[in-house]
RNA sequence: GGGCGCAUGGCUUAGCUGGUUAGAGCGCCACAUUCACAUUGUGGAGGUCAUAGGUUCGAAUCCUAUUGCGCCCACCA
């Protein structure tokens, strides 16, 4: 017993437990044809990632599939690896620049990415070593990065194919521009966000007949919209000003008659004094603002389409900074929101400014460092995605790939079914660069290649140029699934693997089996692999993806840095330990549910990992026989077993049902409830209690037989067995006492529990007859613990009990489990009949069909016994009359299934019992 | 503007295909410590299942509307 502590110590056997897995070699899997495959690509984290409570929880759901799929005899596969998140790294690295006084312009790109390399090799692998942490079983060799020689390669190779094909295009297109990041992103990358705006209406004064440009402020009389021939002015409305300076024309509805005289006329823009046309256009919204909209062809794409139709001049007005340019007039280089102020105040004290009112608007923001976006006209990448997406849809609409839950599915369709072209280049330096070279001589063709041509095809130069954009962090990502299988095969980039087992590799485990990820991620990447894996691999790439919640704290924010709400996984695992983390997490988040996280959750895992430990312990200090030829069926089969040792592998094996099926519906947390359920509340509560009569000696109430080595031998097995489903959810645990419990029971050399297959449903020892038999030994035991309590006799003080119950099958069990009774009711007896006896001093409970009395010594406090009678026979009278009522209704009776008929009917004749014997009580205390 | 989700005791929630006396955990109250575990045990108090209609023999569960909270999407000048 000492050298067992009786706290689980976490810190001292994870790492510990998982040097030994890594050392066995135990998380690789390979093509293996004798097997099935189970295989799941781990969503790959930023190689500048930390690892928190998202991750946590998302490793952790790959982690119970991938261990449980394994014990379940699949090959069982989790490939990882890591993203080289082009934005997210190279800001990062940018900052660290900065703190040094340098740009990365001041180093040069390549310079530049020699830097970013650097502080890749230094903290790249941060990520993977938490993930270990968590106790994440991935292959580990096999790890990939996005910018790995070989997968660098399958990015080439795809966009030259998509290029092949006609899909990809270079165009001039209103794009979401970061000022921050310099660089383009996709749609996806800009998601909107409410903002508290105004809406600025700006006067644009109308170039007279005479050419006379009125002055400002005096000369002007009467807006327009009002229905004025005269008008010296039109006002128009907007929400970002500063982008006036750039405006080519107003645009009115054809239809709108306040209108109508205006169109084609010219105004003059004010503050840098342009001339500008007035057009008419069905897409102006006659009811928003004055029914006036200034078009701003290369700052805004609706203006931009009207810029294209009606052919207008397009004057971009910024630099990629964010600060306005040339075209600016007196506001160039000022910082676009300062230039609104300056240009507002110009407006006001020239008297164009006719108001301001308050409009709640939504901007895009960038996803990487939350700068509102500056739409903006630029030259960009893009690929026609809709022919991609057509076996996409299908693929999910015909249930070869499925949602969990499956509410995702419509927003997955409707977003897919609404795709827009993908925006694909970037103006970054960190990242796969396009593989598009020109010809710097004849400037004729473009060319896109995987290996870079030497010469220009057209005219033989070799002074070519590669395109200095990169690709999207995504356009590698979406090839994640087969990419890191070595896709396409034949490239010479990584030597890891011969050819011939790279094609085995993805033959065998592509389509892999499920992707697990957060819901913000659908776009960005599940919708996107699947097209990729459609398009490049003719197959889907995975068949189930399990969308989860998201954390947040108690109050239901996100979980950020800024906010300043962070729990750190990390700190949490020094804590409680990482079975207790990933167990709370798991047990409190309702399938595809938010979760509201604090602190004090993770007591309910390391609470429950203390009691598992305590149990086996316990298990452990009385296990002293070999057990290593017991075979549970054989053992069950030969020996009359007694009713707790039946009982709990019954119960074992429905519980095990239960699980079984909460897990195959991706019920994570259902599961872990189940488990805790058992294993606290029936095993340890009660069988263990039950055992310890016929464990250890001296101890008063051993059972009829006493048979000390069936006990064993069950409490082991449950207790073995139990590990065994608990593993996936809570492995560096259970494998710490499963070796222990070998060690003790077979006196086995080291082997490990990952490796032990699932537990195989045993039909014949689920036993509903011995369950209910001892559920009514369980309720006779409550109640007489009750009635201490109630009257103060401690729970240790022997007493006297008396049963009183009619039913014949009940009385036969309850004299089967009397020793048990008399044992953990601490009775010194107890009598079992069918009429209550006269004249004892008692108090009573009503439990199920019984009645239980408990005799008394002393004096009972009459007024309060009749107190609580009273009030059970008020309970008992409005129950029964509502189901003497329903028994009474002829509906009922014609409509509702037999088995519910029939026990409303014994309840009604139980609770008839016990209203009688109730009312005989209160009689005679009433006496 | 469209879509989705949530609403159950003081807090966090389970309740999957309608039939329970609506389950837990935390917190609270009372009692318990030689016998695996105070990261414990035993018992208790505490709920008109957001509101209003409807379907049904029967609704926390299905339908409709309303309210509140949250999320996502959209070319909301």
């Amino acid at each position: 017993m000492n050298e067992i502590p009786a706290r689980y110590n976490s810190q001292e056997v994870e790492d510990r437990i998982y040097k030994f897995w890594q050392d066995n070699n135990l998380f690789s899997a390979k093509a293996n044809p004798d097997k099935k495959p189970f295989c799941i690509v781990i969503p790959p984290p930023n190689v500048t990632g930390i690892l928190h409570m998202g991750h946590a929880l998302n490793n952790t759901y790959q982690d119970i599939l991938i261990r449980l799929k394994r014990m379940q005899g699949f090959e069982s596969l989790w490939m990882p690896g890591t993203d080289h998140a082009g934005i997210a790294t190279q800001n990062v690295v940018e900052r660290q620049l900065a703190k040094e006084g340098i740009k990365r312009q001041d180093l040069g790109r390549e310079k530049f990415l020699q830097r970013v390399e650097q502080w890749k090799e230094e903290y790249g692998s941060t990520i993977i070593k938490q993930l270990k942490k968590l106790g994440a079983s991935c292959d580990w060799p096999r790890v990939r990065f996005t910018m790995d020689e070989g997968y660098s390669e399958a990015v080439k190779e795809v966009f030259v194919r998509l290029w092949n094909k006609g899909l990809i295009y270079q165009d001039d297109k209103i794009i979401n521009w970061c000022p921050r990041c310099q660089t383009a992103l996709s749609d996806e990358e800009a998601p909107h966000r409410q903002l508290q705006g105004n809406l600025y209406y700006i006067r644009y004064p109308i170039k007279q007949a005479s050419g006379l440009r009125p002055q400002a402020s005096g000369q002007v009389k009467k807006a327009c919209g009002m229905r004025h021939a005269a008008c010296d002015y039109i006002v128009v409305a907007t929400t970002r000003p500063e982008t006036m300076l750039g405006d080519s024309a107003v645009a009115v509805n054809p239809k709108d008659k306040r209108y109508k005289k205006f169109v084609g006329k010219v105004l003059i823009l004010p503050l840098v004094n342009r001339e500008i046309k007035i057009i008419a256009d069905n897409m102006v919204d006659r009811k928003f603002g004055t029914g006036a909209v200034k078009v701003t062809p290369a700052h805004d794409s609706n203006d931009y389409l009207l810029g294209k139709k009606y052919r207008l001049e397009f004057v971009n007005v910024m630099h990629p900074d964010g600060r306005m340019n040339d075209f600016a007039g007196s506001y160039k280089d000022m910082d676009r929101f300062k230039a609104r102020e300056a240009l507002l105040n110009d407006l006001r004290e020239k008297g164009l400014l006719e108001k301001v009112q308050p409009h709640p608007l939504s901007a895009g923001h960038c996803y990487r460092c939350q700068s509102i976006i500056e739409p903006r006209l630029s030259r960009q990448w893009f690929i026609k995605i809709a022919p991609l997406a057509k076996p996409a849809i299908k693929a999910v609409k015909d249930g070869g790939i499925k949602f969990h839950p499956k509410r995702w599915t419509k927003v997955y369709l409707n977003w897919m079914e609404n795709i827009q072209d993908w925006c694909i280049s970037r103006q970054i330096w960190w990242g796969h660069r396009i593989p598009v070279w020109y010809c710097l001589d004849c400037k004729k063709e473009a060319v896109a290649s995987v290996e870079a041509p030497r010469v220009c095809r057209v005219c033989n130069s070799a002074n070519l140029k590669q395109d200095d954009d990169v690709l999207d962090t995504w356009f590698s990502s979406w090839l994640w699934p087969f990419a890191t299988f070595y896709w396409p095969f034949d490239h010479a980039g990584d030597k890891r693997l011969a050819i011939g087992d790279r094609q085995k590799d993805l033959k065998y485990f592509y389509p892999t089996s499920v992707l697990v990820t957060a819901p913000e991620i659908i776009f960005f990447w599940v919708a996107r692999m699947i097209m990729a894996g459609f398009e490049f691999v003719g197959k889907e790439p995975f068949k189930d993806v399990y969308i989860h919640g998201t954390v947040r704290d108690r109050e239901g924010k996100k979980m950020s840095k800024s906010l300043g709400n962070i729990i750190d996984p990390l700190e949490i695992i020094a804590k409680y330990g990482a079975d207790a983390l990933r167990f709370s997490l798991i047990s409190i988040t309702a399938a595809g549910e938010d979760l509201y996280l604090s602190e004090e959750k993770f007591e309910l895992g390391r609470n429950f990992a203390n009691k598992l430990w305590n149990a086996s312990r316990f298990s452990l200090m009385n296990l002293d026989l070999n057990l290593a030829s017991v075979d549970l069926c054989v053992f069950f089969e030969k020996e009359k077993l007694e009713l707790p040792e039946r009982w709990i592998l019954s119960r074992f094996y429905s519980m095990l049902g239960r699980l079984n099926k909460a897990l195959d519906n991706f019920r994570f947390n259902q599961a872990a409830n189940i488990l805790y359920e058992f294993i606290w509340h029936e095993f340890c509560d009660w069988y263990i209690e039950l055992a310890k009569p016929n464990l250890l000696s001296g101890l008063a109430g051993k059972r009829v037989s006493g048979e000390n080595r069936n006990t064993q031998i069950v409490l082991y097995k449950v207790l073995e067995k139990t590990l065994r489903c608990l593993h996936p959810f809570m492995p560096f645990i259970t494998e710490e006492i499963w070796q222990k419990l070998q060690l003790k029971t077979h006196n086995s050399q080291l082997t490990t529990i990952m490796t032990q297959p699932w537990p195989h449903i045993q039909k014949q020892m689920v036993d509903q007859g011995v369950e209910s038999k001892m559920q009514l030994a369980i309720d006779v035991i409550t109640a007489s613990r009750n009635l201490k309590a109630q009257v103060k006799i401690p729970q240790s003080q022997n007493v006297k009990l008396s049963i009183v119950v009619k039913d014949k099958k009940a009385i036969a069990a309850l004299k089967e489990t009397s020793p048990a009774i008399s044992y953990l009711a601490k009775l010194v007896n107890l009598c079992i009949q069918s009429e209550r006896p006269g004249g004892i001093k008692s108090i009573s409970a009503l439990s199920g069909k019984m009645q239980v009395l408990l005799e008394l010594e002393g004096v009972i406090d009459i007024e309060k016994e009749i107190e609580k009678l009273a009030k059970e026979i008020g309970e008992l009278t409005a129950d029964l009359k509502s189901k003497e009522a329903r028994l009474k209704n002829k509906e009922f009776l014609k409509k509702a299934p037999q088995e519910v008929i029939q026990r409303e009917k014994e309840l009604v004749t139980v609770n008839k019992e016990k209203l009688a014997a109730s009312s005989r009580i209160l009689d005679e205390l009433k006496k």
